[in-house]
DNA sequence: TGACGAAAGTTAGCACCTTTCACATATGTT
DNA sequence: AACATATGTGAAAGGTGCTAACTTTCGTCA
């Protein structure tokens, strides 16, 4: 790359090795998921818009669906980053902090309800997957970890995980149903915020049962 | 075939317009889609197990997509039958009949994950289709009418169908989070009477916020 | 500098799947 | 008995997943 490797137009693609041909093919891949949802993806249509041959993928991924955890993992890890954004956006230990995280975790359904779907969809891809279910832990521990200082304990405590999970049931149910049934909840009247505040107050009340 | 329609063997199958070729296609899907997930089923393989060739079902489903929603019709009926049995089995208006449509649900998702995956994983077929809309209304209507009985109110109050929905997206995470990450609900060591007890009994409880 | 091996692309090809079309066969209605 | 209809079959077109064998490009090391 000395001078210019053939730069013929403006796009920097034109290279016959063309560079990060994973990158391009995971984000055509998480394109095709949203437009056409899960299933109407194929690893031809990906190689054809990133513009090279459908074989061409089989270099960098192994089947079909190590693209598709490609694309799982690369959503993962945006929606643990939204959920720690959305956490550290307010007081450490508030119960604002706690609800900002469901709110990032329900804005990720919202944005990306394709992505969303196909992260929790993927029946064979978790039990393949340690790095998916490493993850998948690492977005569980944000909310833990909100809890824990809400509650003021240590992660580890079992009341804190417990509440940990029930909220986080809470809030992908919803967002499930959010993407799923429009008109539902829009029917309900519900408005995230207030939901996700009401909902954390309850859950995180000084008594259990 | 005047007595008997060629009754050959012991199974009723043997008429070459073999009978209840739909229904047995969709017992084969289900099937299918149980053992190896949603994306695991192909027409023909349907066919195969009817023992017919792969273009007969095109002469009773429209499409492969069709053949999922016919499943997933079926799937919602019994749902809906369950939940429904489910508050029969407790006093009217109680809170252990709430619990018990939850209860039915949960256990729904576990007894058919593959299945349960599918009726809320189907994007397209939901846009497509006013029947599956319209079945599940009617299983959100069992909720609806368990909290309008507790409450004594109308089914058509608007505090009893934001509670409905509340309690709705609280069952459906959980089981959602309970076929996709067994481990993480066993860590957290829920017992889901006891789940869903306490939550109906929070999401009950006399004044909203 | 230039030979070489690995990385990353290509074409060709098989097996399978979906869907359609033309054709065959049973059903039942008049 | 005849005909329209529903339900089956086989063949074929077009797409997809994936592999195999070949080619080009790149970095590296004598």
């Amino acid at each position: 790359m000395s001078n210019d490797p053939a730069a013929p137009s403006v796009t920097p693609k034109a290279a016959y090795h063309h560079g990060d041909l994973r990158a391009q093919l995971i984000a055509a891949v998480r394109d095709l998921v949203e437009t056409h949802g899960p299933d109407g993806f194929s690893v031809a249509e990906a190689a054809r818009r990133a513009g090279v041959s459908s074989a061409a993928p089989y270099k960098h991924f192994k089947d079909r669906h190590e693209i598709l955890r490609g694309v799982v993992s690369e959503a993962m890890d945006r929606l643990r980053a939204a959920m720690e954004a959305g956490a550290e956006a307010h007081a450490y230990g508030s119960l604002e902090a706690v609800a900002a995280v469901g709110q990032a975790y329900v804005d990720f359904a919202k944005d990306e309800p394709g992505v969303f779907r196909l992260v929790f969809g993927l029946t064979e891809g978790h039990e393949n997957a340690p790095d998916l279910l490493a993850k998948g832990e690492g977005c569980f521990g944000v909310v833990v970890h909100a809890v824990a200082a809400r509650l003021d304990l240590p992660p580890a405590d079992p009341d804190v995980q417990r509440r940990a999970y029930m909220l986080w049931s809470f809030v992908h149910g919803h967002s499930f149903l959010t993407i799923d049934m429009k008109h539902k909840v829009a029917a309900a009247e519900i408005d995230d915020w207030d939901y996700l505040m009401t909902i954390s107050h309850a859950i995180l009340a000084p008594t259990g049962s």
